[in-house]
DNA sequence: TATTATCTACAACAAACGTTGTATTTTACA
DNA sequence: TGTAAAATACAACGTTTGTTGTAGATAATA
């Protein structure tokens, strides 16, 4: 038996549907308290780097007992993703951004969120970038299809404003790629952004965000017909 | 003795300034090949998913010998960052940067180089984002020091471009930053990038950098200066 | 209190890993 | 052709790794 497939086998199924839910309420805070302390040892020493022992030492729970909680090492990763990408997902809705009326205003409440997400300033989403292959393809398919939802909803957010001669963008998708791309430059560059505190960096990057969408340009050329008749 | 200081040990001094240099013609070829094998590599599957039996089996090299043209697998990620790094740090003089007068121009050279560096797409440079980790704090620094090089080049056509009153930028640093990481974001994001052509992609791209420095806005803001006159 | 379900402690396993030792073959040069 | 250096082949070592087995402790329920 290969280590892939012992490592597929897991000693008890945590969160398939398995016949005696672990719904526990002590249970579900253990393996949350697993999910937090990984992901920082995961975006501290990177998941490679991390061994379940650290991970054990760091939640204070045993090796061998940890797989009481969770079915694998891999596990655990998906489940860090799930958890940072389900809120990410839910944002269009939560925050009623398609009742807002000015598409600027729709995202920038958007990118707001997107930011503040995890409260980690988007050092989870650095994860996914890094070690998302390590899962199987399965999973990260799954993990993609969310991403690609928020895109969609940040491309529609761009159209309706191409729509109301507010943005003026060549390729949406491009657009909305890059700004969902650009939401982690702080994460990914750490080592040369830690100079701004965060609100500095919000508000450096919210103008960055404004000038791609074509904001300010297109303002402009309203007040100036305006300012014409 | 442990496995970390073991690595350290290595068999034969390889790039260090060893007695008898292998500077063999046949050496420095293997050896090339090794890293161009290993980066393919370890960008596909990540740095430590991959073996160095992935890599013996990858460059026919037999698992022990490849410790004859190398020191250690942690050496092969340095001297690849090594290869793709200096390269981007001599840009700026090979292509006699500071000679051309328009900075819209000076940035589209610098910007055109930087990403048909290694011709891959700036797929090398995403190893530095996800596995930089690995290497020990010394080697780590002098890669960002490059790094750190590249970007206040940027930042000095920037600059040149404000004072030219061709660029509107607010925070030069930050756009420094922002375009370096914004050339990677084929690379990283690969999965929503493969529908567009490189030649479609470089073509975005570089309209996205024109606008992020507020160039169309500026040349627009002359003309119609001009045409009040 | 008896019984079951939940949780823990600790040792162990088998595989994979980076690395080394050594003996042998090939090449370069005199 | 002879000799030293360069390069190869192959087996092995010592660790670390993710994971499991198992026996015991604790808590919940009756």
């Amino acid at each position: 038996m290969t280590r892939r497939e012992r490592q597929a086998t897991g000693r008890t199924p945590s969160c398939d549907a398995c016949a005696t839910a672990k719904t526990s309420a002590v249970f579900q805070k253990r393996q949350l308290n697993i999910i937090k302390k990984a992901s920082k040892l995961f975006i501290k020493k990177g998941y490679a780097q991390t061994s379940m022992r650290d991970i054990a030492k760091a939640t204070g729970i045993d090796v061998g007992n940890l797989y009481y909680f969770i079915k694998s090492k891999e596990e655990i990763l998906y489940l860090i993703f799930d958890m940072f990408h389900k809120p990410e997902e839910e944002i269009f809705e939560r925050c009623e951004i398609s009742k807002i009326e000015d598409p600027l205003e729709q995202l920038r409440t958007m990118v707001m969120e997107l930011i503040n997400l995890g409260g980690n300033f988007g050092l989870e989403i650095l994860l996914l970038y890094r070690e998302s292959r390590v899962l199987p393809r399965e999973n990260l398919k799954s993990i993609m299809a969310r991403e690609s939802h928020v895109i969609s909803q940040i491309e529609g957010i761009l159209k309706k404003g191409i729509r109301e001669k507010v943005f003026k963008i060549k390729d949406t998708s491009f657009t909305a790629n890059m700004i969902m791309y650009e939401l982690s430059l702080y994460a990914m560059r750490r080592w040369n952004m830690k100079r701004y505190t965060k609100e500095e960096f919000t508000d450096l990057l919210w103008k960055h965000i404004g000038k791609v969408v074509g904001a300010g340009e297109m303002k402009k050329a309203r007040f100036v017909k305006r300012s014409a008749k």
